[in-house]
DNA sequence: AATGAATGAGCATTCATTCAT
DNA sequence: TATGAATGAATGCTCATTCAT
């Protein structure tokens, strides 16, 4: 893959070291301008030996998201795992995103960078690593719901998964990445409280998703 | 604003020819990869001159993206300017999202590549330019449509116009952007017949829309 | 010489006015850094007026320090044109130096950037241009001197005018420009009242001048 | 200071043939018109080492200044650490200046350059940085003398330092700046041999040290 | 003659990558 | 394996000079 023979064979502590190094200074700066000299040194060690591990930023730059997908997916265990109604586990969802989002902004900074990847190569192949399982999951969660009759028959659920996942994801930038924190703000001021604000958000979305517009 | 004197003097000809070669520029490499000597040789001017109508590069890509959004509002015009039924109008504009962005990809990738800007002063300052009319008049129309009875009245309509710019938003991307086309072939596969997928999305997303999950 | 015809031809207030922003602009930045659009703008001409006017970036540099020389030469009046004893003349002088330097502070920097030009063909060129006529009447002044018995007439007149305008010089930067300024502080602080430092400058230049050291 | 960690663990050949190219640059043509990219293939490394040893062009002048003064103050030896007669000193140091001036007039075009520094800040930086310890010297030698009755005890000590200080100058200059060189050469001609004009130059000198023009 | 837009060579600076130790 | 100094291509920006109007 992406990181040499001599990256796998290094101590644990170190790789998470130098990947917590990379994954800050790819997501504070965006790849263009995330220094290689910076995260060596966040990362405390040597350029030389960033060689050693990646051949290439680019590819310290895939492995720092392929790994950081693992992190991201833990929200998809509450759709997989349990046996909730369809509506519950997305209220699960939702509070899960404003937590995690706003702890984890970095990670959502990355995520939204790859994202915009202007390199056709580098997008695709983000897009499939990123995705995919997402993709499964969401389709096959309602699926699921169809068949226990939480979810109306005559929708596609691949699709339906695609316009769920497309308002989770717009949702977890929205608490973590400048444009889109900003965008939110001109559509829903911000509270003194957040705690009301976040209820807020909640309750309309699942309103939203449970009936629509009409 | 961003532009000089010298740019506003500009034959209007000249202007777009500059303005249409930056964009390109922009939309295909980003805004870090841009070079301005490329812009200056697509524009048929030197690269002095083009520091002669911008006193910054960053002042360039801020006005190439200022103008971009005045071509992007147009989709706007379907919600404010007839008196159609909400979803009658969503529809018209799914099928504009289809048209537009498979013939103005690059102005989405201008679009997306603006809203994952790292720096959060540029950041904010996008929000605020770019959404500031969306919100408003998503806002508006689905008031107008609470009013008329097409929209039920027990959602916030603010908080459900930012959910179905969203949507739109993620539409949009999906048919220029390289990540979204990969990701929504993933929910989505294409089909030969394009028209065919194209009604699907619409006749699927309108759905959604009208009704929810439930 | 360095101007042109077109330039000679021009009205006397404005070839003054184009002068005194030359002039001004390459005392404050230095001829390297003197920008051809500063100057035109000070001026309120065009640039293209300019190159009407100078062939070149470094006739006009010239030509300005040409036309300083007359400004400069003031001070040599005191010495050529009066009868008085050679010590008087040096007091006059001084004072003058003192008021005139102040207050000229532009001409000064000039000449000082002058004396420090690097190309030596220009260096030469200024030499003969600035020095020439001080190096005639400083020596002849001392002959007189010399002559009417006010000097000694064991020293070389040559020799003698040369260390006399040198400390002359010396005093001339002291006032208008900033190393010297400063250099002059290290050696004698400044006072509260301008005047006593004159006076003090004055009554011991006198004094050395008069019997040296011993 | 000014230059980096780099620099200073650098083999000590190293840093002295980086000095010495940038040095020469400096004095050839002037800061504005070094290039780096001069001084680094003058020295044998890369632009980027360059920019390894200092941050900026303007360090790496400021560096080569702070270095040139210590060679500079070799001459100050002679007034600080023999107890000769001052006018003794004086000789050997004009002697000195002959012999120094030709042999490093790139210092001294340095020194001349540094004088006409028009940048406010970088001019009284080096006022400081390089007139400080001739200040003290020449002040206190002034003082000895008038101590050992070798110098009258009504003339200031500290101004008749500054006078025989910006004598010394203005003769350093004379021997190795195009300028001074030229202007010297129109009060005293250059003779066949050289000899007799230091000479000359050495016996006048004295003599209006010790007896002034009276 | 005057204008000021256009030109493009030129230079400081950066940073991914290499390599000697 | 680790280091960090060395490299040099690449690029944003400047400004003297030109030239069409």
């Amino acid at each position: 893959m992406h990181m040499t023979d001599t990256f796998q064979n290094l101590p644990a502590e170190k790789q998470a070291r130098v990947l917590r190094a990379a994954g800050d200074e790819f997501a504070r700066h965006g790849y263009e301008n995330a220094k290689m000299s910076e995260i060596a040194a966040a990362a405390g060690v040597s350029v030389g030996s960033l060689y050693k591990y990646f051949d290439h930023k680019q590819d310290m730059y895939l492995h720092v998201i392929h790994r950081s997908i693992a992190e991201m997916e833990q929200l998809l265990t509450i759709l997989s795992t349990t046996k909730d109604d369809i509506l519950l586990k997305a209220e699960r969802i939702i509070r899960e995103i404003q937590r995690f989002s706003r702890g984890n902004s970095l990670l959502m900074k990355l995520y939204s960078g790859a994202t915009a990847q202007n390199d056709p190569e580098m997008a695709a192949y983000f897009a499939r690593e990123i995705e995919t399982t997402s993709a499964r999951i969401y389709s096959q969660a309602i699926r699921e719901a169809q068949a226990a009759g939480d979810i109306r028959p005559d929708i596609d659920p691949d699709f339906s998964a695609f316009l769920l996942h497309s308002l989770f994801m717009m949702l977890q930038f929205s608490y973590a990445c400048e444009y889109h924190k900003e965008r939110l703000k001109l559509y829903v001021p911000e509270e003194t409280r957040e705690n009301t604000r976040d209820d807020f958000v909640v309750e309309q979305m699942l309103k939203f998703l449970k009936n629509g517009l009409r």
